[in-house]
Order: structure tokens, then sequence, then C-alpha cells
DNA sequence: CGTGTGGTTGAAGTGCGTCAAACTGGGTGG
DNA sequence: CCACCCAGTTTGACGCACTTCAACCACACG
């Protein structure tokens, strides 16, 4: 992981924050950091596609989130982290010392706000996360995925997936198997098409968000 | 439900909001807020237990949260509800006109790094929770909900629980048929003794801790 | 070419849901 | 005081959606 300095490409939440700031190059799947290290940092994504992901003990994963462009990774109540985070593509993340971060909240108002925002946002995103695991099939669960996700990326109707069917499936709490023929379903049903395993066209994208339920 | 002023009851989190305070008790069953509805107070539980939750189109519902007392309901980032909240037992909130919470923030800051604190932890919370669902057997995710809630009521060994069955399966993603089950066999199998339905008493806690991986 | 990683697909197994019935305890009215 | 009721709960039998196990495929890279 290659370090630079970089206080001109921070972005306007760190706006003073510059000596503060290092960018990180991170290759596809290099760590950014592992769950129960302290969170010292806090870290935006710049560029590229992370995960933040928990391991149980017996080796079954959970992907907590995707997080693309702009979105924060690394956000604690405690002293360390309780997920792992990692790239899934060429990653390049912003990463702000916490300290700093908490030090120039306590003056600057709107960071502070914006702060909060950002915190409340992520409790909806993953109670969302929970309701789907809850309660959704597998064919709402995958439906709900390319829904999300291709509003997410700003996608119109074609997006390139930048995780595997095993990150998706780690998501969706289904195994590979399953994300795959429910996939191959949409495709042979007309909701989709699969071009290649990365890449996805949604055809009747208002049908496709019916199916989720 | 009817509503008192309440200056003298209030939580140390609302030192200062006197005025913008007031007291709900709510019947068993009674709604304290629904879904889509615009989100102009944030509520702190006094006494009694209340939960969250949201209705999928076709009756399906997730419970989000059980919230004890001291616990905050209704903390949101847009301007509306994201999920319906209801007293399980008798219950009595304070609730804080939110415009009232957030200019006092504006000012206040520890208040406003407490209330950075919630969301964070509901944050936690909240992925906890995806956790289980996307990857804990129906045995697991039982055993989960017993030890963190007997942890939560600051029960040693023993608990009454405030909520129906169906209250748990919504929360568990299960269907009350596995949770009775499931009950049944932590019985058969020595890990609790349930006096009645709603009384447990946990045998063997750190075993019991063991189970949910 | 061979090899390796990620993906697809089939067949068989199983854990939880569904359907159905019986039970329990608290409340009400005769 | 007892008969009845009713919501909540328990339990059984059966079915199905997803997992597991096992091949096979496709593309990238040496």
């Amino acid at each position: 992981m290659t370090l630079s300095s970089a206080t001109d490409q921070i972005g306007e939440a760190f706006a003073g924050l510059g000596p503060s700031c290092v960018v990180l190059r991170l290759a596809p799947g290099e760590e950014i950091f592992g769950e129960g290290e302290p969170a010292d940092y806090v870290y935006q994504v710049e560029s590229g596609t992370a995960c933040t992901y928990r391991i149980l003990s017996d080796g079954r994963r959970q992907v907590c989130e995707f997080h693309l462009p702009g979105e924060f990774i690394g956000l604690e109540a405690g002293v360390e982290h309780r997920a792992s985070a990692e790239g899934l593509t060429s990653v390049t993340v912003v990463a702000v010392r916490r300290s700093a971060l908490a030090s120039l909240a306590a003056t600057d108002l709107a960071l502070s706000r914006r702060l909060w925002e950002l915190a409340i946002k992520g409790m909806q995103q993953s109670q969302n996360h929970a309701s789907m695991l809850g309660r959704l099939g597998a064919l709402e669960r995958v439906a709900a995925f390319l829904v999300d996700f291709a509003e997410r990326v700003g996608a119109r109707d074609a997006m390139d997936l930048p995780m595997t069917r095993q990150d998706i499936a780690d998501y969706l709490g289904l195994t590979m198997h399953t994300v795959s023929r429910t996939l191959s379903q949409l495709q042979s049903e007309g909701f989709i098409d699969a071009r290649s395993s990365r890449h996805v066209e949604l055809r009747r994208q208002a049908a496709l968000a019916d199916l989720c339920a």
C-alpha cells in the first residue's frame, strides 16, 4: 500500500484537515483495515470500490456494505474496528486521523452535522440490509441488490459489477451458487442481460424493482 | 395516548430542553409513530419496552429493534420515519421536537457528540443484526437473541420477555413456529429453563453464547 | 498449451416454512 | 365457582427453497 501526501485531493468534508490526510493506493484485494484493529483513522473512498465484512469463527463471512467513491469507511463508536475492509478493485482512499476529525468537528458545526448525518444514513442502510436478509427470498434479494447498486453507481440501465459472485452472496446471505442461478433465471426471464459475468444490463428496471416486494 | 408536561423527568441528554419535552404514556400495542409520518419528534423510552418495525407490501414484517428504557427512537436522516414504532408493554416515552434538539446541538458540544455516538451505536447494532440474519441458523439466532437481550436488560440469569413469539420471530427473520421449537430444544438440552412463555432462566450462559458462533 | 481462478449448472440433501391441530392461561359472563 | 372463550403458544407432518456436493465451463496468464 503506497502512501502520498495529498492536500490537494481532499474532499470538501475534510477542508482544513489537509495536514492530517493521507492518500492510500491499494491493489485489488488489499486490506484497508482489519477487524479488531485500533480505529485511529476514518477513510473516504476516492476511486474504486471497497467492501467491509466480518468473519465468523467457523469462516462464514458477512459483507456489511459495498463502498463507492465518496463514501466513508471505518467510523466507529469504540476504539477498534468491528469489521474488516478491503478493496474489490484498485482503490484509493483518503485516511484522516480520527482525533483530528473529532477536534475539528468540535469547532466546525457543519462538519459535525455532516458526520451525524453520515452515521444516521449508515444506520438506515444497515436497517434496509437487515430487512432484506430477514424477510426476502433469493430472487427478491438479488433483484433488490441489482436495483440498489445500479442506483448507487448512477447507472441508467447498464453497469459493471466490481465484485465477485461470492462477494454478492456474502452480502445477500446466500451462496454463490444461488446467486448465479438467480441471475441466470433473471436473464432467462428477460429482466437483465448479462453480457459477461461482470457486466449487467437492466431491462425492465421498473419490473425488476417490483420483484423486491 | 395521554400527554403531560414533564420538565422534571427529562433525561440528562435533554437538559435545557425542558419546554420542548412532552411525556407520552401508551397502552400496550399502541403506536408511537408510523412509517412515512413526518419525523418531527425524537423519543426516549422512559419505562416499558418498545419496538420499531417495517411492513412489506405483502404483509411480511421485519422488527428492526427492541427499545429498552433510556434508548432513543425515531432519529432519522430524512424528513419522515422509515419505520413504525409501538409499545410492547405499557410504555412511557419522552418526545422532543427534532428542531429543538438540532438547535440545542448547534451550541451544546457534548450533546452533539452524544447524538453522534447514538447514531454510530445504532448503526453497529443494525450491522450486528444484519450479520445475524445473513449468516446464522435458527438455533444460533435464538441463542444470540437470548444472550443479547439478557445483557441489555442487565439480567444475571433470569428475565421476563416483554414481546410475543411472533415479535421475536419477526426480529430474527424466522416464523413463530421455528422460534417456539428452538426454545423447546434449548430447554430440553438444558440451556434454558422457561418457567412460563414470557419468563426465561438462562442456565449455562457461557455455553449459550458459544452457540452463537 | 497447461494451470488456476471465477462462474455455471445439475442432483441430492436438509433446515426452515407451511398447514393443521391441540394446548394453556388469563379473562369474562352466567 | 365454573364454563367458556380467545389470543398466544406448542407440536406434528409435510413440502419446498436454498445449501451442499460434484462436475464442467470460460477466460486469463505463464
